[in-house]
RNA sequence: GGACCCGUAGCUCAGUUUGGUUAGAGCGUUGCAUUGACAUUGCAAAGGUCACAGAUUCGAGUUCUGUCGGGUCCACCA
């Protein structure tokens, strides 16, 4: 053996060997209990970051369960992460000096397909590095047809359920990444907003955006206002930029009196509080934005002009004609941004597709809260983030799962355009590449556009527009073209999370045979505590709404990896650590062990160096009392498997005796604690006792009087020791193990030291 | 406005679920030893009012209440 252990002889023909030998596959354990977890999919095109080098967690579960005889199941796969990856295609295309309008819809997807499928032997080379061992002949990802296949099942069975509905809502669209996003997507941001007073006739009203007064169809006071009873429900006649206009008072609740004036101008169609006054009063909507984020044709003078430049310019002519009572210029509030690019969400009214959460929520909240829940139950680690869970559930919204990118799934959602029933008519581009909003198709085609020209005009279009004569489109929700007719498929593709969010069901219903009857439910869902409502409860929801159980037993969640200064790795602030670089430098096994030790499950945690070396060094301590033994050898007795049991009736000497208890103890409190999800604790235990305990006085101890018995059990205990560590370790285990033992037999489907 | 997490050695963190000797680890600091199975390792030392104030208890780092400080999330602000 060498003096040092060097990790970069051992881990890369270690991974190989166990891959080859199908050590990854529940086969090994034909008969034992079924066990499984599925991988939370990286993004397909992006490399792996801190937070799925956590995902050691689950090689430790899966790894401790196989070798209790599990018939253990992880499943790798691979997300195409919708609006994420086109937004780097994108940022790709702009250094070519070019942009998505430049292509049609099916070759801007099949160039993204491309890009991803490129990219993607990177992320699964990274998760073989970290020695995960994953059954990779199972592989899946989430634009797979059999996959696709079954997201577009449950969407149909949400349809005819009338969970999933198509409505004109209004949505947060980013207009320069020309897409809308679910309530989650959005991020808040404290600014400095100038708070303008306006004259509207006889009132005066505060508001942030009077660029949007084109779009007022209404001004509310609060019933209880006694200031302004006398013009509730009366019309009022104001002056504006505009000219003279009419204006109707509507009294409602959601106006606070203390605020402003206490008269809001309503602007349904450009803001949510407004919207929902609206319907209550079956005001009109009037869009003043267009989704290119400049005024339309409704803002008369300013029409083309940016919602920006917009402001300003209404404003000063406001000024011009005395209509600004005064402006508080140092007023603060909340505006909502785009994730991805930080522009200002405009809440603008779209078709959209949604899904009715409240009843998917409630059997949801129950399999958390109920033990004896029909769909089983579901337990999440550490307990206290239950208590985010269940807010996140009790005030659901529905769910907005339309986006406006081409790169996933294509809702599968077909409206019929021809004959009578010809009823719906959509923006297009025809082909000279003019466009026409909203124009009746009928009519392109009496002017002698064929169908096919329509369809791609529709195709390259940004915003799909579809407007319905009656509430209810013309529509058939279908996973293949229907063939009848003309039709047109809804343009938009499903919000990544929508189809993730049938992930656990819909990978062992494709993965191989009866996967599913075998290992669904799941046992864990492992992941960060951050995609908690983001995935693990629409999980939940959709698990048991399309297979009637629970997607899986158990929920633990790992904390954030933040960088060696404590603050929140990213991109943009460029302190993002390659995890595979650190692989590289302390090895696999090292990287592992310093991400599970000293953090309790569901912290944060720093990116430490001297942590990682400090598990470096442990490896070495590991191969050196392997040499240690290995030099003692004595070479008539040939390595058998012994149990604690054995080893306490062949000892001879008191101390060995002694040190034997306490490696059963130890072996023990590991088991107890992997049980309980606290591996902060079992690898604290396994370090302390190996180090400063087996090796720094049993070794020193029996140093000074080895002989035949006392090797048989040193060497045996020592082996006991690798097990417990080696799904935390897998490689510097089983490589010393297979020095040790002289074994063809991988460590890592031995079996655990049950005592 | 609501909720959650954190505050323990110079630094980074365990330990709190289930209250019980002298509160631990890594790194750092100081001293000694060793070329040994260990490009080291071993032994030893210094270093803690466990944020603060109350309460419960025979006993509180651990349970409860409040305060202060740091962080995160949610809602929403016309």
């Amino acid at each position: 053996m060498d003096k040092i252990y060097d990790h970069t002889k051992v881990e890369e023909p270690l991974y190989k060997e166990w891959e080859e030998n199908g050590y990854f596959k529940p086969e090994v354990n034909p008969d034992g209990q079924p066990y499984s977890i599925i991988l939370p999919p990286p993004n397909a095109n992006a490399p792996l970051h801190f937070g799925h080098a956590m995902y050691v967690i689950e090689d430790i579960l899966v790894r401790y369960h196989r070798m209790k005889g599990f018939k253990t199941l992880w499943v790798p796969g691979a997300d195409h992460a919708g609006f994420e990856t086109q937004f780097v295609f994108e940022k790709k295309l702009a250094t070519e000096g070019k942009s998505r309008f430049d292509y049609d819809r099916e070759t801007l997807y099949k160039m993204i397909l491309e890009f991803v499928q490129g990219n993607r032997p990177v992320m699964e080379g990274q998760l073989k590095k970290l020695g995960f061992s994953l059954d990779w002949s199972r592989k899946k990802m989430t634009i797979d047809p059999e996959i696709v296949a079954i997201v577009y099942k449950n969407f149909k069975k949400l349809y005819d359920d009338g969970l999933a509905y198509r409505a004109k809502r209004l949505v947060n669209y980013c207009t320069f990444d020309g897409t809308s996003f679910s309530d989650l997507e959005v991020i808040h941001e404290e600014r400095k907003s100038p708070l303008y007073y306006i004259k509207y006739g006889p009132l005066v009203l505060a508001t942030t955006r009077p660029e949007t007064k084109f779009g007022d169809t209404a001004v509310a006071v609060n019933p209880k206002d006694t200031r302004y009873q006398e013009y509730v429900g009366k019309e009022l006649d104001i002056e504006t930029v505009l000219g003279s206009a009419k204006i109707r008072v509507v009294a409602d609740d959601m106006v606070d009196m203390e605020f402003g004036t206490g008269v809001v101008k309503i602007t349904p169609a450009h803001d949510f509080n407004d919207f929902e006054v609206s319907k209550r009063h079956d005001l009109p909507l009037k869009q003043v934005i267009g989704f290119d984020g400049k005024m339309n044709e409704h803002a008369g003078e300013f029409a083309g002009l940016y919602v920006k430049q917009a402001r300003r310019a209404v404003v000063e002519k406001m000024q011009e004609k005395g209509l600004i009572e005064k402006i508080d210029e140092n007023y603060q509030n909340r505006v909502g941004l785009c994730y991805k690019c930080k522009n200002i969400l405009e809440p603008l009214p779209l078709e959209q597709w949604f899904v009715k959460m409240e009843p998917l929520a409630k059997p949801a909240i129950e399999a958390v809260k109920n033990p004896s829940a029909s769909s089983g139950q579901v337990k999440i680690h550490p307990k206290s983030f239950e208590k985010l869970y269940f807010q996140f559930l009790e005030n659901i919204r529905d769910w907005n799962i339309s986006r406006q990118v081409v790169w996933g799934i294509r809702i599968p959602a077909w409206y019929k355009v021809s004959g009578n029933e010809g009823r719906i008519a959509v923006s297009f581009i025809d082909k000279n590449g003019e466009f026409h909003p909203s124009q009746p198709i009928r009519q392109a085609l009496e002017e002698g556009s064929s169908f096919e020209e329509i369809e791609k005009g529709i195709q390259r279009l940004r915003i799909p527009q579809y407007e319905t004569e009656g509430n209810q489109p013309d529509i058939e929700i279908s996973s293949t073209k229907p063939t009848d007719g003309l039709w047109i498929q809804d343009t938009d593709t499903f919000d990544t999370w929508f189809s993730s969010s049938q992930w656990p069901f819909a990978t062992l219903m494709t993965s191989g045979e009866n996967d599913y009857e075998t290992f669904y439910p799941t046992s864990v869902m492992e992941t960060g505590y951050d995609i908690l409502r983001w995935w693990v409860a629409r999980m939940v929801m959709m698990g048991i709404y399309a297979t009637g159980k629970v997607p899986f037993k158990h929920v633990v969640l790992h904390g954030l990896v933040n960088d060696p200064l404590g603050k929140k790795m990213s991109k943009s602030k460029g302190n993002v650590v390659n995890p595979l670089e650190l692989v590289d430098q302390y090895g696999a096994d090292a990287v592992r062990f310093a991400l599970v030790y000293g953090t309790a499950l569901g912290n944060d945690q720093v990116l430490s160096y001297p942590k990682l070396e400090a598990a470096r060094r442990f490896t070495n301590k590991l191969w050196n009392i392997a040499r240690f033994i290995e030099m003692n050898k004595v070479s008539s007795i040939k390595y058998q498997v012994l149990s604690i049991e054995e080893l306490k009736k062949m000892a001879i000497h008191e101390n060995d005796k002694i040190w034997i208890e306490k490696v059963e103890k130890w072996t023990l409190q590991v088991t107890d604690y992997i049980d309980k999800y606290q591996f902060n604790l079992a690898a604290d235990n396994l370090y302390e006792n190996i180090w400063h305990g087996f090796a720094d006085f049993y070794i020193e101890d029996v140093k000074q009087r080895i002989d035949p018995n006392s090797y048989v059990i040193l060497n045996t205990l020592y082996i006991i020791l690798l097990k417990i560590l080696h799904p935390m370790m897998p490689f510097v285990t089983d490589e010393i193990y297979r020095k040790l033992t002289g074994s063809e037999k991988s460590l890592m489907i031995e079996s655990w030291p049950i005592i």
